[in-house]
RNA sequence: GGAGAAAUGGCCGAGCGGCUGAAGGCGCUCCCCUGCUAAGGGAGUAUGGGCUUUAACUCCCAUCGAGGGUUCGAAUCCCUCUUUCUCCGCCA
């Protein structure tokens, strides 16, 4: 959410950086309904004034046995006033907030112009992508032949969309998984979370993806409202809802390796073969709660942190800046990791690191005590992909494969796969 | 799932329908005092909004788990919900 004050008095400058996303912000509406809200709080306000002091009148009248009737008659009829006025007051701000809620957050002045990932701006490349002197394979023929990936069984069991993993590739994801709660834990100084992969609606609420994107998610249940979480951003952030932070607890940075759950609604086509898009897949997310003043740098770092795993790897990968029409709804700026994969000849998203700054803080009411103001102030949150597991498996099968269709286990992970170096072939 | 009890500031804890945004204590901050320490004395110590076309102060409004209701007036009475605790049952 944006603040509310900067609504107020720069709607014309809000909308129009809201342009740079292709969002139309209906900004006359929104302003009539602040001048409505003004009116009506005023008499609202000015209402109850007279019906407490009033009310505090009959009280010391009656403890001096006055007769107390003469008051009553006089602000007995501020009831109905009020109510009306409440009630009137309570549906322009119900108003005012369904329209908040939907507006995305302001990009930060670096992100580029541009309207779709073509626009995109690539930062740098790091690795050398891999000279087959064979076709290489994707990882779905790789994976058919090492028997270790099923798609049918995914859809028997479940669904399109969902699959199943066997024998040593389910084992190189959770060695995956692993290396990477290892390397965030001792390298880059994050605490472990463990957290509910459900979440109620406030919660989705405060980190952006309720109300607008409820299309998204799986719903799990209805009363109470749960959904299954889209990425553990959601659950790990929400550790700091409606809490003041000790300043010098800051930064928090945790890590969480959890299930995703999407519904994919609007993808429907895209990626059908293989394990890219999946209903559910496995991810470690990096999150940072952080002093406003930091968050600029510590975005920086925490993508190194993604990065370093891509290194420990040594899969090729690039990091771009996503331009403003590309950017998601809650981030100022977001980079993307794209791993190359050999089966697509493309680079393909395996990470994405946002910095939100104030706009899920504020939602969240997520805020420190600023020891300089004595105040509690609005944290900055950012997120990261540190990284998306299952198309880390994908990276690694496609880029360590040989000419038979066996897997070389990158040996950042033999150490996780109990020294194997060679996935191959099973009858 | 059944029965009962509870929810008040950073924490503990009081609170008869009116003078209670809230006693008292702890903690914290500042000041005073005493070589140091300990002890002692004094003052202060919630959040959001009205609120910006200077800001601060004063002022006004809201908030005692949440939402409704009764009333001129609710932390206090009534209803619904949520959560926590105790006992029973079930369970990895």
């Amino acid at each position: 959410m944006l603040d509310p004050h900067l609504l107020r008095t720069e709607l014309d400058h809000v909308k129009k950086e809201l342009m740079r996303r292709n969002f139309v912000l209906d900004a006359d509406t929104y302003a009539a309904l602040e001048t409505q809200r003004k009116a009506i709080q005023i008499t609202t306000q000015e209402l109850q004034n007279q019906r407490n002091s009033g009310s505090k009148l009959i009280g010391q009248a009656k403890a001096k046995g006055d007769d107390v009737q003469p008051l009553m008659d006089e602000i007995q009829h501020l009831g109905d006033l009020l109510k009306t006025a409440e009630t009137e007051l309570a549906d322009v701000q119900a108003k005012m907030s369904e329209i908040a809620e939907g507006i995305p957050n302001i990009l930060d002045s670096s992100v580029p112009n541009g309207k779709s990932e073509e626009d995109n701006q690539e930062i740098y490349r790091w690795g050398d992508v891999p000279a087959f002197n064979f076709t290489p394979k994707d990882h779905v023929d790789l994976g058919e032949k090492l028997k270790g990936i099923n798609f049918e069984l995914g859809v028997k069991i479940a669904s399109a969309r969902f699959v199943v993993l066997t024998g040593a590739l389910a084992r190189l994801q959770r060695a995956i998984i692993q290396l990477m709660l290892d390397t965030h834990l001792n390298d880059h100084g994050y605490e472990e979370t463990y957290v509910p992969f459900l979440a109620n609606a406030e919660s989705l609420r405060g980190t952006g993806q309720l109300p607008k994107f409820e299309a998204d998610l799986f719903k799990a249940s209805d009363s109470p409202a749960l959904y299954l979480i889209p990425t553990a951003e959601v659950p790990v952030t929400n550790i700091v809802r409606d809490t003041i932070v000790d300043a010098k607890a800051l930064p928090l940075k945790y890590v969480c390796h959890s299930p995703c759950f999407r519904s994919e609604a609007g993808a429907y086509g895209r990626d059908v073969r293989g394990m890219i898009r999946q209903h559910q897949f496995e991810k470690v997310e990096l999150v940072q709660i952080v002093r406003p003043e930091d968050s600029q740098q510590t975005h920086e770092e925490l993508t190194q942190h993604a990065e370093n795993i891509l290194k420990k790897l040594k899969l090729p990968y690039r990091k771009v800046l996503l331009c403003a029409g590309d950017t998601g709804f809650s981030s100022s700026k977001t980079y993307d990791l794209e791993v190359w994969l050999p089966g697509q000849g493309a680079y393909r998203e395996i990470s994405s690191c946002s910095n939100f700054k104030d706009f899920q803080a504020r939602r969240l009411q997520a805020r420190w005590r600023n020891p300089e103001t004595g105040k509690p102030e609005l944290v900055h949150t950012l997120n990261g992909s540190g990284l998306a597991a299952g198309r880390t498996l994908i990276a690694v099968m496609e880029n360590y494969q040989d000419a038979q269709g066996s897997v070389r286990v990158p040996e950042a992970l033999q150490p996780y796969m109990g020294g194997l170096k060679v996935i191959e072939g099973r009858v």
